[in-house]
Order: structure tokens, then sequence, then C-alpha cells
DNA sequence: AATGTAAGCAACCGCATGTAT
DNA sequence: AATACATGCGGTTGCTTACAT
């Protein structure tokens, strides 16, 4: 038996919206706010949409003060970054972009920015990599996995069979580790500045911001954040694997430096920049 | 001018998470 | 504590437009 939908799906409308349907959605939330339920909102309306269309609607095209397309270098160094450190976290990204939407920006990398990054270097060295929700959850589940001799097993202590390069890359010897210099989140200046995260705090991590006038903070699980933060689970999903500099930063570049700041995919130091980076971790909570 | 291909973008789908009961 | 339901999110799809042949 499957999930039940969320709403009738015979007598919904799909696909685009039209002046008429915005009008009356912009409209009546202008009026009347979404009344915290969107399943009921177009029934309120006389709307054959379905509630889940309608904010996707209202979110990423009708909300006052949504801005499109032009992004600004700032904005594209801000995206980089913030990708190259969680990944894509797109709705986390999108919070530091005032009116930009998650899915604008998500549609900015991967038609233009990835492209960009990628077109001037790696080609030819691209590899198919498998994406999407499967193999994310499975390399989220890596949270859960013990290594032991550089062999992987779950919490049942099964060999994962999954991923064979990443078992073939922790089997292989330690790259010799340039991570002694690896620091903490830290984003570029202006506009909104992120000034770190908060380590300490075992269930949540907060992203800080600098000067007061920040967007609400967004929180995240600290286990997630330890593991894209040192792995760059994304970029490594990618096929992207992104370089720093000693402080972690790549801010203040121009497209001809950011572009040689990717190195291709190398699996073996993936796999290995997830334990020691745990282990740097541990080192900065000892500290505290 | 016609056709094929690529790029860009809006919208949908399904899963994860949060919240109410 | 368990369950049901709503919301939020990220990946993916498919349509439209631009460009190349």
């Amino acid at each position: 038996m499957g999930r039940a939908p969320c709403c009738d799906k015979a007598n919904v409308k799909k696909g685009p919206w039209s002046p008429d349907e915005d009008a009356k959605l912009k409209f009546y939330i202008e009026q009347h706010g979404t009344g915290g339920n969107w399943i009921a909102l177009p029934q309120k309306i006389g709307l054959k949409r379905c509630g889940k269309s309608c904010r996707l609607r209202w979110l990423n095209y009708l909300r006052p003060n949504i801005k499109h397309g032009d992004f600004t270098e700032e904005e594209d160094r801000i995206i980089c970054s913030l990708y190259v450190n969680i990944g894509s976290r797109w709705s986390i990204i999108a919070a530091q972009l005032p009116g930009r939407t998650d899915n604008d920006i998500k549609n900015y990398w991967n038609t233009r920015l990835k492209k960009r990054l990628y077109g001037k270097h790696h080609e030819k060295q691209q590899q198919p990599v498998r994406r999407g929700r499967k193999i994310k959850s499975e390399i989220g589940n890596s949270m859960d996995i013990v290594f032991d001799n550089h062999v992987i097993y779950d919490n049942d202590n099964n060999q994962l069979p999954f991923l064979p390069e990443l078992t073939t890359a922790l089997n292989s010897p330690p790259p010799p580790p340039p991570y002694a210099n690896y620091q903490p989140l830290q984003f570029p200046s202006t506009p909104q500045q992120l000034s770190g995260v908060d380590l300490s705090r075992r269930d949540d991590v907060q992203f800080e911001m600098d000067g007061g006038s920040c967007l609400p903070a967004t929180s995240c699980q600290v286990g997630e954040l330890e593991k894209v933060v040192y792995s760059n689970t994304a970029s490594f999903e990618d096929g992207l694997q992104f370089s720093y500099d000693n402080n972690g930063l790549m801010n203040d570049l121009d497209w001809g430096e950011m572009s040689c700041l990717i190195s291709a995919p190398s699996y073996s130091s993936m796999a290995h920049d997830s334990m020691i980076g745990s282990s740097y971790l541990e080192q900065q909570k000892q500290k505290q």
C-alpha cells in the first residue's frame, strides 16, 4: 500500500500557471495569508491546483521581492563557496541570497555555474557518477558506518557492497594530508557573512551571521554538517572536487582563479577526508 | 526554410521531517 | 509512543526557446 496522495490527482490541473491563476493566488494570499494550510488553500480560492503546486508557485514566482536572473559575481561566489562547503542545500544557500529562490539557484548552478567551472578544465575527465536521492541517502547513511581497517561495515556488521569505488579507495593507503590546515566553515564577506558554526552543540548547529542584520538562522544536524563540510559529499557526487586555501576560503577569486582550485575527482582522498574530517572535529571538541 | 540539438527554466514527484492528535 | 497528516526540500522531468546544421 502506497502513500496517500496529497490531493485528488484526477481533478487537479497541472502544467504552467495562467495569469488568471497567478492573480487569484496572489490576491488571496496578500489579503488573507496562507492560513497555514496550503492543502486547503486552492479550494478556498477556487483553483484546481494541488496545494503543493500553489505553495511552489507563490514561493518561486509570486511572492514579493523575488529576483530572477542576472546573478552578480558576488552572488556567484557565495553560491560556489556555500555549495563547496555544504553541498546542494539549496534552501540554506537561498537563505543567504535575499530575493533568490532555492529553485532559481539550483537551476542556475546546474545550467551555468557548474559548467562555467567545469568547462574550463575537466570536460574530458568527467566521468558519469551515480546520482540522485538513492546514492545520497546511501552515502548519508555512512554516518552509521564503522571504518575498520579501511573496510566499511554497517550497524549490523555487514560489509557494505555499495559503492565499490569507495571501498577500493578505503583500502588504498591514505594520501599525504594537507588537512591540518582545514578550518571550520567560513564563507565570503558581504552582504551576509557567515561567521562560523558552533560545533560545541551536539544536537544542532546554527549558522550565525555577523552584524546583526541577518536572515533567520538555519539549523541542521551536526552529524550531517560534519560530513558535508569535511568530505564535500555533494562535490564528490558531481565528480567535482574543490581545493581550499589555508583559510578554507574561496572568496576574492575571479573565474580563472576559481577554476584553478578544482581538481579532478579523487575517490581515494574523498574517502579519507571523511575519516580525517571526523578526527579533526574530535580535536576541536576536545579543545572546547 | 526546415530540422535537429542544446540550454534554460518552471513545475512536478516523492521522500524526509516536523507537528498535531 | 504511535500514527496521520502537512510542509519543505532536492532531484528530475518536460516544455519552450535559441542556436547550429
